[in-house]
DNA sequence: TTTTCATGAGACAATAGTGTCTCATTTGAA
DNA sequence: TTCAAATGAGACACTATTGTCTCATGAAAA
């Protein structure tokens, strides 16, 4: 029983931070210890430095998106609905992660091989697409990635701007890839 | 005569700025005015503070697009042909004009309606597609926007990271966007 | 009650960036 | 050559942020 009951302070700390961080990419450490109501101090006792608060931001981001995807994909064994799902349920998550995209992780190599990973796993879903017969095999698989990845963002743009509702924007977001990335009629 | 010869330390100081907040968005006005071959002091006399600056660089950006396009399309007359080589065109300035997807212009009046003319011109090159036919009309447009700005996004990175020339990212993306929002079959 | 531990408040030093200013030098034009 | 404008170098004050440290307090566990 060594995490059964966290203390709660460090919880609060990296909720405010992922609030307040996409918000203000540079907010100050004294807002993100302000907003999550504890002491400056007490940041600095569960993460040394600012870089740290960050890499544990990543961490988490990592874990929930795999949680969600893994969720989500339980009874699910054909590609293309696995592809289709995950669209929709990452869509949500970035206004949680997106300033993520802002920060420089080139010199972490932890994190580093873990976006490797999330990259390869999303490589192997669009060959398992090409396989089932939904994308055209002719176009590279890079291009691919590209395109379903920014996608996404599109649609999280989408909701965010008021645009769309996520179930719109998934919606929006799977036809365009299959249309736009299909075998040729 | 005002204008014709130019004291050439103000170009160099924006060259320099372009060039090293795409590599380091973050780099202080030392950096930029040491790239610059200039003294620090003479950045200020050109430009009064930071947030000066970048706007400078946010304007040279619109003007450079503007530019672009418009010597691009001169002798074009379909929405279909002008939209696939402002695709083309486009790509290549992202290495120049990238970073300024990360600043904030949300008290900049004068911007902020440079950006919306802008969303506003492709908003209108998008009905022109629907009216020839192209894109689907039951598609909104603010999502065909969205597309067409990501998909161009994903051409740039795609460059940028070596896995396709220019050519063939323009391609790719004319032909993911075609495909993607066109009219159904 | 006593003890232990997390905490808040705040002082502190170090660092970095910014904007201003001065002065000596250089450059180019008259 | 002479003069005026542009410049480089650098000092200066100011601000913000960061990370460390100490101390008193309050709460929970023993």
């Amino acid at each position: 029983m060594k995490n059964s009951i966290r203390p709660s302070s460090e919880d609060a700390i990296i909720e405010a931070a992922f609030t307040l961080l996409n918000k203000d990419p540079s907010a100050s450490l004294s807002q993100i210890a302000s907003l999550a109501g504890v002491g400056r101090a007490t940041l600095h006792r569960y993460f040394s430095s600012r870089e740290d608060l960050i890499k544990t931001l990543a961490q988490t981001a990592i874990r929930e998106m795999d949680d969600v995807v893994e969720n989500a994909i339980q009874d699910i064994d054909s590609y293309t609905e696995v592809a289709k799902i995950i669209l929709k349920v990452l869509i949500p998550l970035g206004d949680r992660h997106g300033f993520l995209a802002l920060e420089a992780f080139e010199h972490d190599e932890e994190l580093k091989t873990e976006f490797k990973r999330q990259k390869q796993e999303t490589s192997d879903l669009m060959e398992g697409l090409k396989e089932e017969g939904l994308l055209d095999i002719s176009i590279p698989t890079s291009w691919i990635i590209q395109v379903y990845d920014h996608i996404l963002f599109a649609a999280w743009e989408s909701v965010k701007n008021g645009e769309t509702t996520v179930s719109q924007a998934s919606d929006l977001a799977w036809r365009t890839f299959i249309n736009g990335l299909g075998k040729p009629t």
